[in-house]
DNA sequence: CCGTATCCGAGCCGATACTG
DNA sequence: CAGTATCGGCTCGGATACGG
């Protein structure tokens, strides 16, 4: 019996499956080129380790979003694509970088500048 | 010279900003509601603790996306709505609730049955 | 080529207790 | 009522080194 976390909340569900770093950009990549090596996307994602990029790879097969296939050569060879539920994920991550693009980017990191300057503010409560 | 963190993503932006266990499930509450009070959330969001509360609180409000207002009472009373910017945010929300409903829930805890029973699949290449 | 293993710091998150 | 303080566990994510 767990305390807590119900996890019944489908945001959060979505969330825990494509948050973090850099799902959402694999994700991305993946739906771009529809199949991509290991090597290929560690190109395509410029910053990311060898150890994330493993992870969270693992993390989306294990939820069912991406296939893995696995060429039993030598060298070895990996190809990943997106499962069919990964591919209804396209609409939702494009709603968010567009909601990114309009609004995210001119605030991450660099307050607002003349649109909300107060911050907790006193009014005269009746 | 920064050595990773480009953070010119904007999927990863809207995820810093709306990410996380808890900021999803609160901006809808607001959403729903127009204005809460911290008690109320607390008693809309089971679960929620006021540490976790108020921190996912104060990063919403530091984000441009929620309004705090202080009546400078006793006993105190603070009530949150959304800004004109978290308004927006309702489409990509309720995208994601959408995909969570749809496709998240039956896949989470526990794994798929019959549906991409293989992983790591060897075909034959070439 | 495609990973693992290890070390490390930072942040998330929950539980509990305390305060103006 | 609306927080803050403190603790501890866990995961995220980067760096580096090693392995099949």
């Amino acid at each position: 019996m767990k305390t807590h976390s119900e996890l019944g909340n489908p945001v959060h569900i979505a969330m825990s499956l494509i948050g973090g770093r850099w799902k959402g950009e694999i994700l991305f990549q993946l739906m771009d080129h529809g199949m991509l090596r290991f090597a290929e996307m560690q190109r395509l994602i410029p910053g990311i380790s060898q150890k994330m990029l493993t992870r969270q790879l693992r993390a989306l097969e294990h939820d069912g979003l991406v296939r893995r296939l696995v060429y039993p050569q030598v060298p070895p060879k990996v190809e990943y694509s997106l499962t069919d539920t990964g591919r209804t994920l396209q609409p939702v991550l494009t709603a968010l970088r567009d909601w990114g693009k309009d609004h995210g980017a001119p605030r991450v990191g660099k307050i607002l500048s003349a649109e909300n300057p107060l911050s907790g503010e006193t009014p005269n409560p009746e």
